[in-house]
DNA sequence: CAGTAGGAGCCCC
DNA sequence: GGGGCTCCTACTG
């Protein structure tokens, strides 16, 4: 059972000024914490999941992730204890949220029939957030940014767990009438709906199925299929916009890659019951209406494909050439690796990359890769520390909960910091003056007990 | 010697 | 103006 969820509660901003009281992100297996019932106003398990899970029943390889949001899940409204009037977090960011079936039958409150089906499905399909209520909310950009990024990566995650379990390709459009069909029954077992007895569609006839299509397909809950998948599709588009994949910049290394990002072209294209401009993906990713900045995407650096940093040689230095050819592979082929590179915000785009695709400015370039350049050295370290397999010999992780992170080789980061930035003198003396100013930004410290090139970041920079 | 710390000027977006 | 680069001095282990 996919086990990402949520559970929410009302406490307001933390002292971080995030909008979480508490927020845990952990991996692997689920520690009980009990909910602090003071301040709270209700719980709802908010996920892909319907099931809320209790401690045991969570598998150990299973990631999951236990939140408290700031809003009581009375979607989109009232506070009914205080009779004060809320916004969903889901309004401001527009998250995709479970479809209504989900929240009817997995509501905990007594009234799940408040819902309107309507505005669900906007926010699917809506992947944008709305700065002014945000603000209302007291959230600036970058809590916010912060906030989208928890909440995909959380998506992210719980669609990994799903295809790792079901054996499915990453690729919607490399799913076979099988793999299909382990998908819609996985989904009518999640959301306890009766499997239709033919279900056997490959993934390109189910992206091209409209709501109607999926209703006719099963009448009960054809309408919970549909939506999931859009949820599916909204969370993993959001990672790999359709625009990135149509770059025409792509190196011959990227050749083995576009199998599995094709469908994400041609979901635009093609098959996707949206407009193309209507794609929540595209708006978001493409600034008009979307969010104004992109720094959560930090992380998530958009830009053209270059997956390997062994790849990225036409850098002013060429500094790449020491790094062990194995280290660099992504190993695409490695169902376990592959499965997880490919959801992996650095898959598409390694966090070198930038530097390699200034001189590619086509259309759909510019449009992902108006940052460039302005990526900031932490959101650099964490996209290397979330790739250990490639960066660990450069940077790694000493105490993942706890934010705590050493630099193996400041050459190789300044190296690499040099490289991403076009920046040929940098090096570490410099690199480390940068982190240096993250102390009084609040953004990373070091720790505690002092050690050579450990540092660590501080919430939420380290979630 | 390498790393840490922080001031200051500058550039770029 | 913010973020980062660069250069600098002083200090530490």
């Amino acid at each position: 059972m996919a086990a990402a969820y949520c559970e929410t509660q009302f406490h307001g901003l933390n002292q971080f000024g995030f909008p979480f009281n508490n927020f845990e992100y952990k991996y692997g297996s689920y520690s009980s914490s009990p909910m602090n019932g003071a301040g709270s106003v209700g719980h709802r398990w908010n996920s892909l999941s319907p099931e809320p899970h209790s401690g045991t029943e969570s598998t150990a390889s299973t990631p999951f992730v236990k939140s408290e949001f700031p809003f009581d899940d009375d979607l989109f409204g009232i506070d009914q204890v205080n009779n004060v009037n809320k916004q969903h977090p889901m309004d401001m960011c527009h998250v995709p949220v479970p479809p209504l079936e989900y929240n009817r039958r997995f509501a905990k409150d007594a009234d799940g029939t408040s819902f309107v089906k309507n505005e669900i499905e906007e926010n699917i399909l809506n992947f944008n957030v709305n700065p002014e209520i945000a603000q209302d909310n007291g959230l600036d950009t970058q809590q916010m940014d912060i906030y989208r990024d928890l909440i995909l990566r959380h998506l992210i995650q719980d669609i990994s767990t799903t295809c790792a379990k079901l054996g499915l390709p990453t690729d919607f459009y490399l799913w076979t009438p099988e793999h299909g069909a382990r998908w819609i029954n996985e989904m009518c077992q999640q959301f306890t709906l009766q499997p239709p007895r033919n279900c056997f569609v490959t993934g390109r006839v189910l992206l091209g199925m409209s709501q109607k299509d999926f209703e006719m397909f099963l009448p009960e809950g054809g309408d919970t299929l549909h939506a999931q998948l859009q949820v599916w599709k909204t969370a993993f588009e959001s990672y790999h916009p359709p625009a990135t994949m149509q770059s025409s910049g792509m190196t011959a290394a990227d050749n083995n890659m576009q199998s599995k990002t094709n469908w994400m072209a041609n979901t635009n294209n093609q098959t996707n019951t949206m407009a193309a401009g209507e794609n929540p993906a595209h708006q978001f990713f493409n600034g008009n209406g979307g969010y104004p900045n992109m720094s959560m995407s930090g992380f998530f650096q958009q830009g053209t494909v270059l997956p390997s940093p062994s790849n990225s040689d036409t850098s002013s230095n060429g500094s790449s050439q020491d790094m062990n050819d194995d280290d660099m592979d992504i190993h695409m082929n490695t169902p376990n690796c592959g499965l997880s590179n490919f959801f992996h915000p650095g898959y598409m785009n390694s966090p070198l990359d930038s530097m390699c695709n200034g001189s590619e400015g086509d259309d759909d370039d510019r449009a992902y890769t108006r940052h460039q350049g302005t990526v900031h050295l932490w959101q650099f370290i964490r996209e290397l520390l979330d790739q250990p397999k490639q960066y660990s010999n450069c940077v790694r992780w000493v105490d993942r909960d706890e934010g705590t992170f050493k630099i193996e080789s400041s050459l190789l980061l300044a190296r690499y910091w040099g490289q991403r930035k076009n920046r040929s003198q940098m090096n570490y003396d410099k690199l480390s003056r940068s982190l240096r100013q993250y102390y009084k930004k609040g953004i990373i410290q070091k720790p505690e007990k002092k050690q050579r090139l450990v540092y660590k970041f501080l919430p939420p920079y380290n979630m």
